[in-house]
DNA sequence: AGCGAAACCGACTCACCGGTCGGTTTCGGG
DNA sequence: CCCGAAACCGACCGGTGAGTCGGTTTCGCT
């Protein structure tokens, strides 16, 4: 079976050696976009700060615009696959579904502060494009755990609520409460802060203990309101 | 007593129509801070969009980051009156004066959009030194309410939580929900809005309803969980 | 009325930054 | 070793917009 061509990835990635500059790049551009917001963060800065030059950059992304979507676009796949990866791990139980995403959430983006500034702060200055682009992401990650908390809801494992509202209000307690840590401003260690947070997110739901759950799923989860008698 | 000096109110207001035309100004600043974003408001624009000049404009304000300061100052003010007077009105159960403090942040920000996004959005943009003004801010409001939830939590009408995470949770549900619903995002009419979300910090929150409560308050308050059994 | 300061105007300046372009280096294949 | 394309460089261009400045209007006061 002579190789008569190579199985031919349809695109991407001519020379590894660009592929690692293009990383650079986007790493610089996001630290620097978080660091200075997109209208005062210049092209010569974030290629400098990548070891490369103007001409470099805009020979992997054709214009700023370009280079933040390609920025808030990795950040999303980001999310996007630790969040997937967590709530797979969860198993089926809808509110532990809903914990892992949002503790995955969390976590991902305490790992990763600047990528969680740019998806807050640069919404507004970059166009009504970039605004509605990064609220459709948003609107995504809310989707999915509003979804959950239906399944959650419809078994009886909830208060009555919202699903909708409910998955934003989250999404929002996450948020804050993050970028609050990030910016020096609560004291507790993020592990404290996020067990903290949990217990927040689960009596807000009003979730119902795992003794009362269907009896399909109630060998598994012994972990979900360790202070609770 | 001959008035030898007036009483000299140091400082402020020379003119009265100078005094109108700074609020056109800010008016004006705030709804383009809001829609274009800081960097892209231009201060001609703005200028024009408030009925005078740019000579005008820089004759009340010496640089774009003293109007974005102005703008912010005024909205912290706006703020600050309404929680407070929310807060006054009612009374002195710690929980009833969170959720009132909530509740009149809620109202005031759905009442002003522009408002909650110029101190949203435009924290990055405009060098550290407005970042760091607006986080005061916030944190001032986090202070307010987590002060309220100590005396609840001594008073053991909630479950055992941290204060000053809770009040910044519950700051972020509000911010996300405003943002989400001012944009469209979210169905619901905001009364609806209010009470659901008014549901779900007071379960965060493991409120004690108001049949256990102290007897000297007992009078006051049925409304607090109206759907819980 | 008329004087002086406050308030306002808009043409102009000037630094800055996104984007371009001709040239140079790097590198894989023959 | 040589060729051509991919990758990269940095001087330059042009538009834009914050801030300036000399002049003009408004207005309180006597």
């Amino acid at each position: 079976m002579p190789a008569d061509a190579p199985p031919a990835e349809i695109e991407t990635a001519r020379q590894p050696r660009a592929e690692a500059r293009r990383g650079d790049l986007l790493a610089a551009a996001t630290r620097l976009f978080a660091e200075r917001g997109y209208a005062a963060a210049g092209m010569d800065e974030i290629a400098r700060a990548a070891g490369t030059s103007k001409g470099g950059l805009y020979f992997h992304f054709p214009t700023k615009q370009a280079l933040l979507a390609a920025v808030i676009g990795r950040a999303a796949d980001l999310l996007r696959k630790r969040v997937a990866a967590a709530m797979a791990a969860a198993g089926d139980d809808p509110v532990a579904r809903s914990e892992a995403a949002l503790a995955a959430l969390f976590r991902t983006l305490a790992k990763h502060r600047s990528l969680g500034r740019v998806l807050a702060a640069e919404s507004v200055a970059a166009g009504p494009g970039v605004r509605e682009r990064v609220e459709r992401i948003e609107d995504e990650f809310v989707a999915l755990i509003a979804a959950e908390l239906r399944r959650a809801l419809e078994l009886g494992l909830t208060a009555p609520l919202d699903p909708d509202l409910a998955a934003r209000a989250w999404f929002g307690m996450v948020r804050a409460c993050i970028s609050a840590w990030a910016g020096g401003r609560i004291a507790a260690p993020p592990g404290e802060l996020e067990a903290e947070l949990r217990r927040l997110l689960i009596r807000s739901a009003g979730a119902i203990p795992p003794d009362v759950m269907p009896p399909d799923q109630a060998d598994r989860g012994g972990d979900r309101c360790p202070d609770r008698p």
